[in-house]
Formats: C-alpha cells, structure tokens, sequence
DNA sequence: CCCTTATGTTAACAACGTGAACATACCGGG
DNA sequence: CCCGGTATGTTCACGTTGTTAACATAAGGG
C-alpha cells in the first residue's frame, strides 16, 4: 500500500496539481504559477493538466474554491469585531492566496460554479455577523482596501497600525 | 514640419511608446500591455522599446508615473467629502489605469523614483484634506477596498451604493 | 477476454520577454 | 565640409509559456 507507486496513472493528479499550484501560489505570488512548473512538481507530462481542468484559469479557479471553503470555517460564526483583523492578517500572512481569491479571477466566477458558490458561502458569515448590510458592506470595504493597501506598499503592514485603525475612537 | 516623418528614427517613441501602452491598458486591462504590441502599435520593431526601457516593468512604472500626475492634479486641494466618490469613479472607470497604479508594482517604486515621487505627489493631497492621518488612512482604505471589490466583481457597481456607503447616517 | 473509456505522453505552434550583434541616422569637432 | 562617435532602431536568437492534436497505455465492465 505504498503511496508511491511508479505507475502509468497517477493515483490522484488532479490533488496533486492543486498541491503544486498552492506551493507556487504562496512562495511566488500570483504570476508564478505556470502550468507547466505544476506539471514539473507533480512529476507529469506538460499537458496532463488539460484531463482534469479545461485549462489554467480552471485549475485557479479550483483553487480559488478550496481556500474559500478553509477561509469561510475559520471566519464564520465568530463577533464582528474579531473578523476584521482575522481577515487583514490571512491578506498579510498568504499574499497569493488573498489575491487569488479576491482578484479578477472572481469577475468571472460564473464560469466556474464550485468557486461562485463556495466563495458566496464563505462571504455569508460576514453579512450574518453584521448589524445591517450597509455596515457589512464598510466593514468588508475597510479591512480590504487595508490589505490591498498593504500589501502593495502603500501603507506599512504593522500590527499596531491595523488595531489603531479597525478601532476608531467611541 | 509634417508631424509623421518616415526617417529612420521615430522622432519621440518613448511618448508613442508610453502612448500605445495606456490604449491597451484602458482597453485590456493590465495583462493585455505586451511590449511586442506596443512596439507594433508604435510600427517599430520588438525591441526597439529596450533603448527608452530598461525593461517592461520600467515601461509600466513610466505609465504608472505619468497617470499618478493626473490624478494627483485632478483630486487635489477638493473637500474630502468629493475626493471618495472621485476616487471610486476614477478606479470604475478606467480599471486598467487604476490596478496598474495601485497594484503590485507599488511594492518596487523604489527601482523606479519617478514612480515613488508622483505617488508620494498624488497622495499628499489625501492626506492634507483628513481632519487626521488616522482619518484619512481610513478613509483611503474604505474607498480602496470598495473599489476593488467592484472592480473584481464581488460588489455591484452602482452609484447609489457607492454614495450610501460614503456617507454613513449621522 | 476484449473493447470502451479514462488518463497520460509526445510533438508542435504561436506569443512572449529579453539579450547580442549589427545597421543606420544624427551631431559636434577637426 | 567631412568624419567619427553616439544614439537609436533592426535582425536573429533563445528559453519560457499556454494550448491543441495525435498517439499510447492502463483500467474496468460486458
């Protein structure tokens, strides 16, 4: 039962491939996962890809989903008051991931249904937790134009800084 | 002195350059600018662009700084109450422009000093117009993150939510 | 046992960023 | 006025990427 056997199939590829891509995601960012360097890790040919998503924006979008899923647990059903700062430092702490999850790629989560639904059941925890929707709506516009804001540079990423802000006076 | 000349040098191909690029920024977005496409456009060849550019990045960064310029000119010495809205609609409108800007290649604008001098420029304006930094850090970052979150699809991007959001009951 | 289907491979193509070597135009000093 | 250096553009080349088409092999059910 090793789980290692040297066959012609794989075993699991298609968990493989999305191991490889999470790897390249957090080391190097975004741009840095190339379907060719996944295939490279998961010790395959180039194009076996291509049998388990129908091409690379795919394969993100699967991944996309999966760390929504983890996202969604971790966040939901905790108070308000704890979610914004939760949220900023996983922005902080995997950089690719965030990006990933909240970038351009989910302009087109209609394409790809387990990212739509998995990303809209990650974000119901945040209106549940919220007095009213507009309030949800500030508090999720706050924390991540801060993440954005930090991660680009723009604003220094300190802890101190975070809590001075997501704690306004009265 | 007709302005189209067909010498053998181009005449001002940074500005055309520069030029090129933006039109397939606003119409492509971020990863539509190729160098060999703005060389195209400019009718040179694909490398031409490497005795105004070190590199495609430093193109980008000259973009980045020349749009920074603008929009530092076009939100200064307003209230603060008008500098949200016009931010927002600055980033729905013109996308390309508004990630290239504020994206990841903030991170490095320190290879690239025209690019940290017109940011650092453009945003000094932001700060001068909040009753406090910590103010306007929040204020930035409220319409930053609306901003993307439309942008990327994650909020409707509706001028009555825009302006519920900013102005908060009381 | 064989045949269908799932899964992986090889070969190929176009596009990209970039470096090296070469060509041409321009411009200032003799 | 010419001539040589420098700025600017070209050609060729290389390695990388996403993707398709054609082929090969393994797996599993009638």
């Amino acid at each position: 039962m090793s789980t290692s056997e040297k066959s012609y199939h794989h075993g699991d590829l298609r968990a493989a491939l999305l191991d490889a891509a999470d790897t390249l995601l957090d080391q190097g960012g975004d741009g840095a996962v190339s379907l060719r360097e996944v295939a490279r890790m998961a010790g395959v040919s180039p194009t076996a890809a291509y049998r388990h998503f129908a091409d690379k924006e795919a394969l993100l979008a699967a991944l996309a989903a999966r760390h929504f899923a983890q996202f969604g647990a971790a966040l939901g059903g905790r108070p308000l008051a704890e979610m914004g700062p939760a949220y900023l430092r996983f922005a902080l702490a995997r950089p690719g991931r965030f990006r990933l999850m909240f970038g351009p790629l989910l302009q087109r989560s209609r394409q790809h249904p387990a990212l739509a639904q998995a990303s809209d059941a990650a974000l119901a925890g945040l209106y549940a937790a919220a007095p009213s929707p507009d309030a949800a709506l500030r508090a999720w516009g706050l924390v991540h134009g801060l993440a954005h804001l930090m991660l680009d540079g723009a604003l220094p990423a300190e802890e101190g800084l975070i809590t001075r802000l997501l704690n306004p006076p009265g």
